[in-house]
DNA sequence: CTGATAAATTGAAACTGTTCCATCTGTTCC
DNA sequence: GGAACAGATGGAACAGTTTCAATTTATCAG
């Protein structure tokens, strides 16, 4: 139906400058290849789905700049294996992109895909990216946006919902009788992480506490950063006696600070962290923790975009719009706040709070 | 030079049954196909370098069957991580496969490879599978192994060495005091585990020290493995006063079931363990390891790999044998050994050598 | 300003790989 | 024995890419 020459003859030129300006090569005249992408979007040319020369049967899992590092608290390694266990039922193959890195100037980024004979994509998109994910759902091209939720009726997503659980969770800290709370949440400002803000504010106005500024911290996503964290609120004035972290990687290293500075989880201090796949059940003590599985994201969105793309005309699999429930699972990291609360020097010397020093660490 | 119409006169078939049978369409006769796949192979054809067809940017990480859970302790995260920055410089895609879900019968892996476009492929084959990359290495598709290494010349492969650094762990052990130490290994029979049980067993060997095999223990490479490893040996008549893990995952579950015993690290028990990135820095105490840097494996195979591919007379990059060395970080789980052996009951019940409790743990 | 030269841009045609459709062959079922 | 059918195959049409030569545009010395 459309192919290179329908195009050619809409915008006025040979077949040849049309390959040209789809394939991105240089020695184009830049205004012919834009109307080479206007005739192009006009009749709705896929080379992906090109019936003559053989139907794609590639997937891509698209960053918008940089590949986030597949360790990264884990969330992107078990997505990845979900996706690669998803495309088994229909024999695709997962292809990892880049968009920024090749997309051409005024190219669009289904017209970088299709250029790449990719037949459908999951896209891993961060707040300053989302309108990508709008972009995207306009055009023929199917797409998934994974852990991140759009009002618009045309972007698919799959998605966790955390801010419920993150409620619970300071709701189990406050039934625990804490009323000093802290949130540590990585300055990530998509869905997923307002969630788990939303839900610790939520939990504190329910219970008529007030939120305390001093104690709600934006943090790096990192052990680093939770460490940090732990030795900075310790030593402060009012220490809290729990704290909700919104991260894997940083519920690990605020453990493991917890640990260097002896004080007691949960005797001295209470923390809930938030888990990915399997983390909390590898630190000392296994962690409290709000839980999403991030292979189940990976395989479900995988799975539905080949199935897509195996059945064009299905209707049942047009959109696909999911929001699953996180679950909070109680561990070994929350108990009862300390009679007495705990106050730690970064050099790990424990104070009484009218100012006695009463033991020194290690 | 080579191209369905070579192949056709010389499987003396027409194009359209040579292109099928490359293409892995049913209806073609398994005697046509054998006879069109070895011509195709005497004249070298190539798909994914077809001139006049578009020439592939897209290299694969493959893996013998199942790909490997990306998390699985952290190598393979980081691998991929190191990859996808390797491709950047010559702006080449990474597709991840699996080989044996989409082997026709009678195909070769290069057939395989050639007809999902395919240019180049990074290999992370195991024990059994190590004749892929021999049966690679003959065809024209450019292929490097990831961490383990071959003797036939044109085999192209970048690995770690780490015996050499196994051997001192213990001897660093050996120098601390320790004269009872333990291994715990996983059970994969690659080059690179060999290396680690036999830089063990050259430090005791070096040392007149007898192998025990009470003492060398395979287990799985989890933190279930490495937990277990430390119950039985803890508990056992004669338990060791150090520890050599050879996995991440497997150092993480001991350290936590260390904690969980109350046995003190290292003041009870001195642990190795080994790392491929960032795991020893982020659990409590920081891990004595052997190191070995997976993020740049996979950066320097898919650097050479797309060198070779975009600079194909370079005579430089036609092969790639390399041999990285592993280092050996000293942290803060290896000391002295205890002056009174340490024995811990599954419980932890901590028990004195002639067999009166001490102590109850937690 | 002019002509020469180089560089950018473009189209016609050649070329490559895939699929449609017709044909041929052998088998099965009445 | 003949109709119906399925498997296998080739010819031809087709889709997309690149080569090569022609044309246009830019640059610059004199």
């Amino acid at each position: 139906m459309s192919n290179v020459r329908t195009i050619a003859s809409k915008a006025g030129v040979s077949i040849a400058t049309v390959s040209r300006s789809l394939n991105n090569h240089p020695n184009v005249d830049p205004a012919t290849r834009q109307r080479v992408f206007e005739a192009a979007a006009s009749v709705g040319y896929s080379k992906a789905n090109s019936v003559r020369h053989g139907v794609s049967t590639v997937i891509a899992l698209a960053y918008p700049g940089d590949v986030v590092r597949a360790d990264y608290g884990g969330f992107e390694s078990a997505m990845l294996a979900g996706i690669l266990r998803g495309v088994n039922e229909h024999r695709f193959d997962v292809c990892v992109l880049s968009l920024r890195r090749d997309l051409a100037p005024g190219e669009s980024y289904a017209r970088l895909l299709d250029r790449k004979k990719i037949a459908g994509v999951i896209l891993r998109v961060f707040e300053d990216n989302r309108d990508i994910a709008e972009q995207l759902a306009g055009t023929g091209l199917p797409s998934i946006v994974v852990a991140d939720r759009y009002e618009a009726p045309d972007v698919n997503y799959i998605c966790c919902e955390s801010r419920v659980d993150s409620r619970r969770a300071v709701q189990h800290l406050i039934d625990l009788g804490h009323r000093r709370i802290a949130l540590g949440v990585h300055a990530v400002r998509d869905t997923d992480h307002m969630d788990r803000r939303n839900g610790y504010e939520d939990a504190l106005r329910e219970n008529g506490l007030a939120l305390d500024p001093t104690l709600m911290h934006e943090i790096v996503a990192s052990p680093e950063g939770g460490a940090g964290l732990i030795t900075r609120l310790m030593s402060s004035s009012e220490p809290p006696t729990a704290i909700y972290f919104t991260d894997p990687m940083a519920t690990i290293g605020a453990l493991r600070r917890c640990l260097e500075l002896s004080i007691r989880v949960p005797q001295d201090l209470s923390i809930i962290g938030f888990d990915d796949s399997d983390t909390r059940r590898h630190t000392y003590p296994s962690f409290t923790a709000v839980v999403q599985d991030a292979e189940m994201l990976g395989f479900e969105a995988a799975r539905w975009l080949t199935r897509r793309l195996s059945n064009p005309g299905e209707t049942a699999l047009q959109s696909m719009q999911v929001v699953r429930q996180t679950r909070l699972e109680i561990n070994q990291t929350t108990g009862r706040p300390p009679a007495e609360p705990c106050r730690v020097l970064p050099d790990g010397t424990r104070v009484q709070l009218n100012g006695v020093q009463v033991m020194q660490g290690k």
